[in-house]
This record gives structure tokens, sequence and C-alpha cells, in this order.
DNA sequence: TACTAAAACGATAACGATTTCGAAAATACG
DNA sequence: CGTATTTTCGAAATCGTTATCGTTTTAGTA
């Protein structure tokens, strides 16, 4: 068991001061050639490789970017995931990821323990709960330290910094125009609970859709769902209505159960009910019949991210404080598949 | 954009010396009750925390645990992350996660990135690339630094290390047996090339059912998928043996693209023909017909493999050298649902 | 020869914290 | 009042690096 090789150690073998050994190794003129060269055959011979502890406490920096989302087994975020790990690695940082398990708490906890030192900013979606109590006191905090922050998908007005998002809205209206398109009327909407940002947009979108094509407006059509565990009963109390020939799902798990309570009531995707859904995963792909979808696309999202942060953290070092936060929109698009017609 | 505290500046501000201010917060005897109190109360209200690189630097360890695994967007992989997460977290250690892309230089270019004092251990998954080429030679480089290392899923007999697996070879066995009580005689298998170590055993697992009931191995019944996009010709063309009863598949993507090639032939599961499958996913759950499955629980695996490795660093302070490995096993079961009968 | 200019290397401070040890001040005690 | 004993605090080392600035040695020049 042979601890890792420092300076110290080189320099000591060497009988050289340490100072020669770290200009040696960095290839300074001002180190003789033959010395130069003895320590860097040593240095390779020993694996010297420079502590990146040590390294971050001098330089002030860690080049690690870290990433708080409200849970990983999801297959938007480890797709965000993903995009922002190949970014971050392009440009030799690396990633540590903490879970807020959709807590304020954990949030606030994760967040704490990471800005002090450890990082060198943050990419984050908010929990849900955090959304709910508006409290977003960790994240200023984290801010007026100067450390950059972007936020993704989920993300808040109150707070000003780089965000990268879709347009919910538009999106959502697209998908409800395409069923306009096809000769729906009676189009009912599956989403989630006000406080979830993303679920509030793509309802309005729903409505403008509506609107924009002279279909009147019913609330009956619009099921907010607080746990997908038990929506089955909920669900299959709307589809009881047989007029409703469309639906439309804020996310893939909702798409899915319509679909199974649709068919256990004798009704035929997408014959007799057409079913579109916003996705953020993979069952839509997969189930029976494959669901129409618009897209997300995690991992472009997940690249800007990084992309935005790494550019604010470099740019950093020159200038200062030269706040002109943006607010990237990642497009959407529509993907076809079998559950409309 | 006020920078963060430091000891040296409160120091300086309440006139006293920098190891005052140190032994103050760590409330030691040594200090009198009013500077004790001055300078706490001058802390809390700059919101002084300490800066975790120096305390790495200082106390020669990060308290965070590095992750390898070959992808993160799959479902397995994200609730072992999750299960690791948590343990980490109870025992206030953050994680840093790299992914590998199932390429073997980037597990490499990885791990010494990590390995130089980044952080305290391992826990990682082998990539495919890794698992073929059998070159291990930077994980045994890093555990003769005396850095913990735990494995889990795809592992390797030729490292020395803890691990954690699942029993693949019996789980499958048992999973195949219930298709023989069921009554099928014509059991295929659907699995993956050789060299992936989990592949390997499952099919061992089916041909030791097979043997132990008397039934007949057909090597045409056993196909090796390569890449899941295209395998839809070749699970059409074994299903043309309408005698096929059942099929056993090493994961649920092959499970569900059996189901969805079936469904266009004409036949019906779990009528005509039985789907069994490992799962590491989702979608089993959501699909139609739902698929029975041998569950494998990630997040268990995760949270032992965290606490393996978290004893064996606090272990370490100690006594060290003392190497007495373990591999656990992590129990599977089988969930019924509606693709056997 | 004497002086200057490179060339080659070393000592030291710094990053931000903890901790050991020693010093000063305050108190106790004979 | 002088000595012994606490109590309270500060200096300095340390973790592993890099960078600034000297210092020494060698070579070059007048």
């Amino acid at each position: 068991m042979k601890r890792k090789v420092t300076l110290k150690q080189i320099a000591k073998e060497l009988d050289v001061s340490i100072s020669t050994v770290s200009k040696s190794l960095r290839n300074s003129h001002e180190i003789g050639e033959e010395t130069r060269l003895k320590v860097q055959a040593f240095a390779k011979l020993y694996h010297y490789k420079p502590n990146n502890i040590a390294l971050s406490l001098k330089n002030r920096k860690t080049k690690t970017i870290g990433i708080i989302i409200p849970e990983i087994v999801h297959y938007f975020f480890s797709t965000v995931i993903n995009g922002i790990e190949h970014v971050a690695n392009e440009n030799g940082y690396s990633v540590v990821i903490c879970l807020s398990d959709d807590s304020f708490d954990k949030e606030v906890l994760n967040m704490e323990m990471l800005a002090n030192g450890s990082i060198d900013g943050f990419i984050m979606s908010l929990s849900k709960e955090t959304q709910y109590k508006g409290d977003f006191h960790h994240i200023t905090e984290v801010i007026s330290q100067g450390m950059p922050v972007v936020m993704f998908d989920r993300v808040t007005n109150d707070i000003l910094c780089d965000k990268v998002i879709i347009d919910d809205q538009t999106a959502a209206y697209e998908a409800v125009q395409s069923l306009i398109d096809k000769g729906k009327r009676k189009i009912a909407l599956i989403t989630t609970v006000d406080y979830v940002s993303v679920g509030k947009l793509r309802t309005d979108g729903y409505t403008k859709a509506l609107l924009d094509n002279d279909i009147p407006f019913d609330e009956n059509l619009i099921i907010k769902i607080e746990d997908v565990d038990t929506c089955e009963i909920t669900i299959s109390k709307l589809l009881e209505d047989k007029a409703i020939d469309a639906i439309f799902a804020v996310n893939e798990l909702f798409a899915v159960t319509i679909i199974k309570m649709a068919n256990k009531m004798g009704l035929q995707v997408p014959n007799d009910l057409s079913v579109i859904a916003f996705t953020d995963g993979i069952i839509s792909k997969y189930s029976t019949p494959t669901i129409t979808t618009v897209s997300q696309n995690g991992k472009k999202m997940g690249a800007k991210a990084a992309k935005m942060l790494i550019k604010r953290l470099e740019a950093d070092d020159y200038n200062e404080g030269e706040e002109n936060y943006v607010t990237e929109v990642i497009s959407t698009h529509l993907i076809e598949r079998e559950s409309t017609n």
C-alpha cells in the first residue's frame, strides 16, 4: 500500500527543492534541462499526479459543478444530467449530484453543503416543496456570494439568474392544436397541481389553443392529479364521458394510465380516443400503442445549462459583476406515434 | 457581492488570533466564555461556514464518494445512485458521479481524475468495454494506493475488493423454473453478448433450470443480441417457431419488444406465449400487458454498496491493511404480472 | 580583472482550516 | 509577598500546491 506521492517526497528523494520539482513538472524554463528531465522521469515513474484538493484551495476554484435536482430515478432528469456531464467533462469539469427528494429542507441543506467551497457553480431544478413555499433565500444567498446559478425546467421568476427552459406553453398549445387539426373537439386535460410551474404553463397553452379555435372551454375536462399512483379512479371517471375524443396529458405516466383505463372500459386508442402527452420518459416509445408526444430533449437542456454555467465561470475571472442574465428556450417537437390519428 | 467570510477575516475584525476564532467556533473550553460567545455571534451574523476544501486538505479526506457507472439514463443505474446518495448523505458524505459511456478510456480517465484527492473511495460498475478487454490496471492501481473500491452488478473476479451483486444465476434459474412449473416446455432465451458478466450468469441459470427438469437444451432457442435497436427482426424470426411457449428475456427492453413482435404476428401474451424478464426498469409495470419480472432492487444495491464503502472508510482510520473483502448478494424476487399464466 | 547579465535553483508566502505547544495573564495558595 | 496553578490566548506547523522574489552560480563583457 504505497500512498500517493507528493511534490515534497519527490523533492526529498532527488535532493532538490519543492519549487524546483513543481517548476520542472510544469516545464518552466527557469529550470535547467538536466534536472528538469530527471524530475519528470522520476515523477512519471512514481505516477505523480497533482492533488486536486490542494489545487482547488490554491486556485480558489474546484472545477466541479454542483447539480441539485428533485430526483434522479426519472428519465428526464437523468437525461439532463447526461447532457451536463458530457459538456462538463469536455471542459475539464466534474459534477457532483445532490437530490432534494422534492423536499425544501434537503434542497437547502444540500446547497449549503456544496456552497462551502466544494463547487464553482450550481445547476438546479426546484423541488416541488420549494416551488410551493416560494422561499428562495438559499438560492439568493448563494448568488449574492458570487456563485453562479443556472436553473432549468422548474424555475422561478423570483430569482435572477441564467435559466434554461422549454416553452411549455407554446409546446402545449401546438400539441392541442394538432389534435384540433385532426378534428378533435372535446379535448380533456390531465395535469398536475398548479404550484408546479410547468404544469401551470402547459395548462395555459391548452386553454389558449381552445380559445383560439373557438372551442368552448369546459372546466370539467381538466383533471389535476396530485399523486400518480392513485389517479386511476379519477381518470376512469373522466372517461365515462364518451364524447371526449382526445386527451392531452402533461406527462407520459398519465398517458399510459389513460390508455390502460381506456382499454379496460372498451375504448380503443386511437380510434375512440386520441392521446397525446408531454414526455420526460422512455415509456411512450415502448408502450402499446406507442404514444404521440411532445419531446423535451433533456440532454440538450443539460448541455445548454452546462455551457451557460461554464461560460459564466470562465468569464468571472476577468470581469466581475457584469450581470446580464439570459433565459434560453429549448425547442420541442411533436413526435407522432400510434396514439393519435 | 460579498465573498465568503473566512476565519482570518473574523479574526482581524474582532482583533483576536485565528486560532482563537477556530477554537471558539468549535466550542473549545480553552477559550473564555466572553470571547467565545462574541466570536460565535459574529460568525453567525456573517453566515460563516468552514471551507470544505481547506478541511479536506487538512484532514486528508474529502467526505465524498466517487461513482463511476456506464450510463445514467438507465433506470437501474439511477436507482442505484439513489440508494447510494441516501446512505451517503445520512453519513455526511456527498457523491460525485462520472459516466464511462461504456468506454474503457473514459472509465480510466474518470478514475484517474477522481483518484487525485477528490474522493475517499469508489463505487463502480464496469463498462462493457472494460469487461470485454479484461484490463483492470486502473482499478488495481487505485486500490493499491489504499483507496477502497466497491464494485456492484457488473463486477469481475480479477479484482479483489468488496462487491455487491445479485445472484443472477439463481434468479434466472428460479424465473425459468417458474415457467416450467406453469407447464411451459419450449422456453427461449433472449440475452446479451457473453462478455457482459450478468448476461452470461443469467444464461447459465437458464441452462441449469432446463437440465434439472430434463428439458432438452436447444441452442437455437438462445438469441444473443448486441444492440437493442436492431433486435426486432431477430426476435420475429425466433417467434416463427410456434412451438415456443415461453420466453425468458434478460432485460425488459427485450421483453417489451418481444411482446410487440408477438402481437404483430398474431400471438397473444400470455395465452400463446408467456414472457418473463429481468427488470432494471419501469416499463414492465406500465406496459400492456404488464410484464412478470425478476426485480433487481437497485436502490437496495446502492445502499448496501455505500454502507460497505463507508464502513471501510471509517475503519481505515484505525486499522489499515486488514483486508477481508466480502461479496454481498442482494436478494431478488419474482413479481408476477400479466405476461405469464 | 572586475563587473554585469543570465541561468538555475531555493526560500517563502499564500490558499483556509485545525491543533499542538508555549507564553502570558489571572488566580490560588502557603 | 512570592510561588504554583489555572485560565486564556497566540504562534506556528501542517495538508499539497503554485508563484513571487531572492540568492547563488556561471558565463559574458568591458
